[in-house]
This record gives structure tokens, C-alpha cells and sequence, in this order.
DNA sequence: GTCCAGGCATGCA
DNA sequence: TGCATGCATGGA
């Protein structure tokens, strides 16, 4: 754990002492879908239904628009910025591929995302691209969301989801995965899931859970379990992965290899993988 | 027009 | 258990 300084200067709020992190790497590998650089170079966006304007200054990791308590007790948690990321690194597998995507990629810092929004955003991604994605989460809080006074909207509520049914839920366009947002937002608001609860169970009985929900299979529980419920264990395995595997470990891997951190380790890989793709692509 | 996207459900062997 | 196919939508 890190013992972080918080400063108040000309209304920003700075944070001292977090451990390698970068709002870029972070916002944009793919693990939330409501943060966008904006003109000043900042990222911005909204969580669940706190908004914030985020950047690096120096050593510290600044907002804007924020409050003491609110970078305290939300952000600071959200953003995972207590946690020893270094050593974290320092724990994989020397010489190998992990290696040089966990250099390449050290800023990234796996975010505590609220579940529910976490198992909504990720029943979207499946078969999707990163862009339409996020489209269609906007599109889900602008529709169902309430109005903040930032001007953006917040995470609907479950309930309010639930009630929109799938006829409700066609304005946003999400196509065949409308009855499966409608199928969680049932299970969940109807008492079938208790996503407080899944933190206190294993990672394998929390996944087994989500994978009740329709649209929820092995991928996109992982994913749940990994950003929304805290299980830095999971490693979801989806297209990039399996292509980084089956490139660098051969096909006889061993889901264990990464060991406690392995959704760490699945970030840089996935982060890496995408990254060079994109290089490749301009080159 | 065709292909593809942080998959999954379904049907069939 | 393992594999093929369809699925809504929109950008390349």
C-alpha cells in the first residue's frame, strides 16, 4: 500500500505518491467506456454517477472539478491508486513476453468500476468494437441515466433498466444484446443476483453466478469479476488473448502461470497486443 | 457489397 | 464435450 498526500491548490486537488499510473493508459485500454481526452489533454468522464477531470502534473495525479472528500473516498479507490503496482511487476514471470508488455504498458491501473455498470458495459462489448461500445453505453445513460451538473448523466439504475424492458431499451440500439441487459437487470433488481454479495465469494463461485445471466458466458463474467468485483485473479480470455497465447506461451497454457494478479497481466498483454496492432496499421 | 468487432446461445454430432 | 452458425448494428 502507498501512503498518498492529498493537496488542495488553485482548485484542483492533487494526489501524491500513487505508483505509476497514466489516465491515457488506463482510460484507453479498454476497460471502461465513458472516459474521453478532451481538448486540454485531460480525460474526462463519469463513473457510476461522479464526474471528473483527470490528469498527471509532475508527480501528481490531478482533478479538476472535484472535491477533497470526493477525490478521498471515491476516486482514490476507484483508480487504484493505493496499490503497489511495482511490485506487482516485479511478481510475473522474468524473460518472457509479460515482461516487455508490462514495461510498455506500466501505466495502467486496473479500475474498481461499479458491478452493476461493469456487468451492463461488458454484456455490450461482447461481439462489438471498442467505439460502438461506448456509443451504446452514452446513448444508455443519456436515455436512462439521471442529469448531473456537470451536464453528463449517470449510470442508470438498475430498476429503471429492468422497467425499460427490451421494447424500452430498442432506442439505443444495442441489437440481439437488449433481452440479455434486460435478463441481468431482472435477475439483478429482482433479488436472483446480489452483486454486493459475489464480492465475498470465491472467484470461481462469482463467475458461476454471472454466467446465470443470459448473454453472460466465461469472457464477459471474467471481465465483471475482474473490473466490477475486485478478483485481480481473473484473466478473461478473449480474441487478443488467445491470439498473445497461443504467439508467445504455446497452446498448452496454464491459466495459472500469472498467479494472483493474472487480470493485471491480462491488461498489459490485451493493452500490448491491441497497441502494436494499431503500430503496424500506420506504419 | 463484404468483413469484422473485448461472445454467446442454440442445435447437432 | 466440441464445433458450426446466427445474431443487430455500424464503420472500414
Amino acid at each position: 500500500m502507498k501512503q498518498l498526500k492529498i493537496i488542495e491548490y488553485k482548485n484542483r486537488i492533487g494526489v501524491f505518491g500513487a505508483c505509476c499510473f497514466s489516465p491515457e493508459q488506463t482510460f484507453e485500454c479498454g476497460q471502461c467506456f465513458r472516459f474521453e481526452r478532451n481538448n486540454a489533454g485531460e480525460y474526462e468522464g463519469i463513473a457510476s454517477s461522479h464526474f471528473a477531470r483527470i490528469l498527471l502534473e509532475g508527480e501528481a495525479v490531478v482533478f479538476r472539478d472535484s472535491t477533497v472528500n470526493e477525490v478521498r473516498d471515491f476516486w482514490i479507490p476507484y483508480l487504484d491508486l493505493e496499490r503497489d503496482y511495482e511490485k506487482i511487476v516485479c511478481s510475473f514471470p522474468e524473460n518472457s513476453h509479460i515482461s516487455t508488455a508490462a514495461h510498455c504498458c506500466s501505466g495502467i491501473h486496473i479500475l474498481k468500476q461499479d458491478p452493476w455498470e461493469t456487468l451492463c458495459s461488458f454484456i455490450i462489448s461482447q461481439n462489438n468494437n471498442i467505439p460502438r461500445i461506448k456509443k451504446i453505453v452514452k446513448s444508455l445513460c443519456e436515455n436512462f441515466g439521471e442529469k448531473l451538473d456537470c451536464g453528463g448523466y449517470s449510470f442508470p439504475d438498475i430498476e429503471k433498466i429492468a422497467a425499460a424492458g427490451v421494447e424500452g431499451l430498442s432506442i439505443i440500439k444495442s441489437g440481439f444484446r437488449a433481452k440479455y441487459i434486460i435478463d441481468a437487470a431482472e435477475k439483478v433488481a429482482g433479488g436472483k443476483i446480489n452483486l454486493e454479495t459475489l464480492k465475498l465469494m470465491t472467484y470461481e463461485q462469482a463467475k458461476a453466478e454471472l454466467i446465470k445471466i443470459k448473454g453472460v458466458g466465461e469472457k464477459v463474467a471474467s471481465c465483471v469479476t475482474l473490473f466490477g468485483l475486485g478478483f485481480l485473479n481473473a484473466f478473461p480470455v478473449d480474441v487478443w488473448i488467445k491470439r498473445v497465447l497461443q504467439k508467445y506461451y504455446g497452446e498448452d497454457f496454464d491459466i495459472g502461470y500469472f498467479g494472483e494478479y493474472a487480470g493485471i497481466a491480462q491488461q498489459y498483454l490485451f493493452h500490448y497486443e491491441r497497441g502494436n496492432k494499431k503500430f503496424r496499421h500506420f506504419s
